[in-house]
DNA sequence: GAATATACGGAGGCACCCTCCGTTTAGCAA
DNA sequence: TTGCTAAACGGAGGGTGCCTCCGTATATTC
């Protein structure tokens, strides 16, 4: 069944690329500019060509979270500053961007996670903790963090700060000061 | 300054009320009936005197949830089936429809909670407590329910299952469920 | 360089949002 | 009762977003 088929044209890729980024700019901070013309516009793209890539508005959030969750492993793996606590901060400070966003598509596109998007998150889940396991077990290697230091402990805190915070303009602010306080109670002492 | 005025319209008092009720039953679910076009027209009134009752989503949204808080509220004070327990069980199911309406309304009406929103929840919690309070204290003086029974509790279970429940269908038959277990808990042996 | 599978984009039909204003009616005074 | 009028009604209308459909354009292939 699996016919030889032509590989895709180089415009679609490039207007798929595009429409993520595009969605994840307007619709991310959930404004009132939020709607999905005005990402198909954002993206320089006619309105069909993003109902062809993105049928439902549910493929669309996936792709988005999908592309930001990569991004956020790619960073884990490129953070080396010879500061390790300072790597750390970084890559925290970069997956409240990713809460962030997933607050305001799923705002703005209305979105009720289904079984598929679940299954998304347990995996993505399963992947960012190794990826930010690496970090934190090279801090621990070199002395710079305790060495009772746990990927849970910094995930579950994260995300528990963020549920706790009501989604009211600045949270974001609030819950990045606080993590820097915890992730101070890293260090090795 | 305060001026002798007409007294108000038998028929605008009619609409307003109309409209609280249709948005409770409308919007409360959450569906995609949800429009302020379907509220006016369960209403059974016209889209001009939406807007002129409730200028803004969130007017209607204050309206409808003080509307339902007065009837908890009221509730609390009838209840007198001589069974205390279920009383209370009574009570606290009203309460779950209550956060099932706001999570309804806040999802259709997009709403961003304002100060006055928040001032709102506030008193609405210190008056629930007052009237919730009373159902407790006659449950602890006849021994229908054991003696270190507190508000608080009650109150603090049911939020904290209400929000650790992702808003899929169904979250109100399971957190009911675990509601009635909780309360059975609070029977005195 | 043609043929054609693939993708593009926006017009069009529908629903919703909100405003504005001509019409209706409930309350009040005579 | 009757007439007056402030108050309220309701829906037309202009704007926007949602999504589908299809005529047009073009990248790939041979």
């Amino acid at each position: 069944m699996a016919e030889a088929r032509r590989k895709p044209r180089a415009d679609a890729l490039r207007n798929r690329r595009r429409l993520v980024e595009a969605a994840k700019e307007v619709l991310g901070r959930g404004g009132p500019e939020a709607s999905l013309e005005a990402v198909a516009r954002a993206a320089g793209v006619g309105i069909g060509t993003l109902y062809r890539n993105f049928p439902t508005r549910e493929a669309l959030f996936q792709a988005v979270y999908r592309h930001e969750v990569e991004q956020l492993i790619a960073l884990a793996g490129d953070l080396d500053s010879g500061d390790r606590v300072a790597d750390l901060r970084a890559w925290t400070h970069a997956l409240i961007g990713l809460v962030a966003t997933k607050r305001g598509l799923l705002g703005a596109l209305a979105v009720v996670p289904t079984d598929a998007s679940r299954a998304m998150y347990d995996e993505s889940q399963v992947q960012m903790k190794a990826a930010v396991g690496g970090l934190i077990s090279a801090g621990i290697a070199d002395g710079a963090l305790r060495a009772d230091a746990e990927v849970e402990d910094l995930l579950s805190t994260i995300y528990g700060l963020c549920h706790a915070s009501p989604p009211e303009p600045g949270w974001e602010a609030r819950v990045l000061r606080l993590i820097d306080i915890f992730i101070d109670g890293l260090r090795a002492r």
